[in-house]
DNA sequence: AACTACATTATAATAATTCTAAACTATTGA
DNA sequence: TCAATAGTTTAGAATTATTATAATGTAGTT
């Protein structure tokens, strides 16, 4: 999203209300150029750093929840026990660094589209999601 | 793996120790037809049933995990937060749906193979694993 | 301003997983 | 054969992520 978007409109628009938590987690989220990963530890942190102020932790995972549901954010799932979550909400697939532990958009021309040629039954495909890990080229297995 | 085993040998092979647990554990879970997909809460109950015994929870992760790094087990990671593993360890891929909550394996002839073009330099691919969701064909929407 | 519905908060509860340290067991080799 | 040793199991405690609770606060409406 572009700087100096108005969130109040936007959370308004979606039929959240504009909350002075909302609209900071939106500064935070969404005013900046690229996309980026996020767990809910890391958020936490950033809007407490950036507001200069506290916020509940469950204000936290419920805004999150919340913008989930709305379509702002989208949760990817890793072999962690942690959930990442994704302010690139567009279908996208990813790399999965085990040396760092970081997750990384894959781009639209590194990888092939997914060509699924049956699909269970009665079943409507809801998403496709690709999980490439990599780890450094040496001795390292996981 | 086929019936009638020798799992002492086998756990020997990897050099584990072939304990009454473990043994159980290679019974419960590799002695059958068809491989399959459990949450270490389902394998607890299996093998109390089965066994006929309790079973500390904390020997089934630890003996869960030593199976998974030795490449008798594999974990696959859902939107959610349980771990499922799986005693299938060849590379595939995977149906979830999200009605009942199940995984399914993908058959070979279900999907064509993943083409990846660019990957992240000086990194070596461990892996690439597809999480299809699915859901009924109604209007069911995660 | 007052009313209402919804949101935030601190804190407690739950759930999954890992840790601890004592008791136990498989393996080795004297 | 049997003690020594290294590795394993266990119950329970600790840790971590997440969700629920219920009191307090706030946004939107009149
Ligand atoms: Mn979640
Ligand atoms: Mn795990
Ligand atoms: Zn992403
Ligand atoms: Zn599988």
């Amino acid at each position: 999203m572009p700087k100096n978007c108005n969130f109040i409109e936007k959370l308004r628009e979606v039929g959240l209300r504009p909350t002075k938590q909302r609209v900071n987690m939106c500064e935070v989220l969404f005013n900046r150029e690229k996309t980026f990963h996020f767990t809910i530890n890391d958020l936490v942190k950033m809007i407490s750093e950036k507001m200069n102020q506290k916020i509940s932790l469950a204000t936290v995972y419920n805004t999150v929840h919340a913008f989930e549901k709305k379509g702002y954010l989208k949760e990817i799932s890793i072999d962690s026990h942690k959930s990442y979550f994704d302010t690139n909400t567009s279908a996208h697939h990813h790399f999965f660094d085990e040396d760092t532990n970081e997750l990384i958009d894959c781009d639209e021309n590194d990888i092939d589209p997914v060509n699924i040629k049956k699909n269970i039954t009665g079943k409507k495909i809801n998403s496709v999601e690709v999980l490439i890990k990599v780890a450094s080229d040496n001795h390292n297995q996981k």
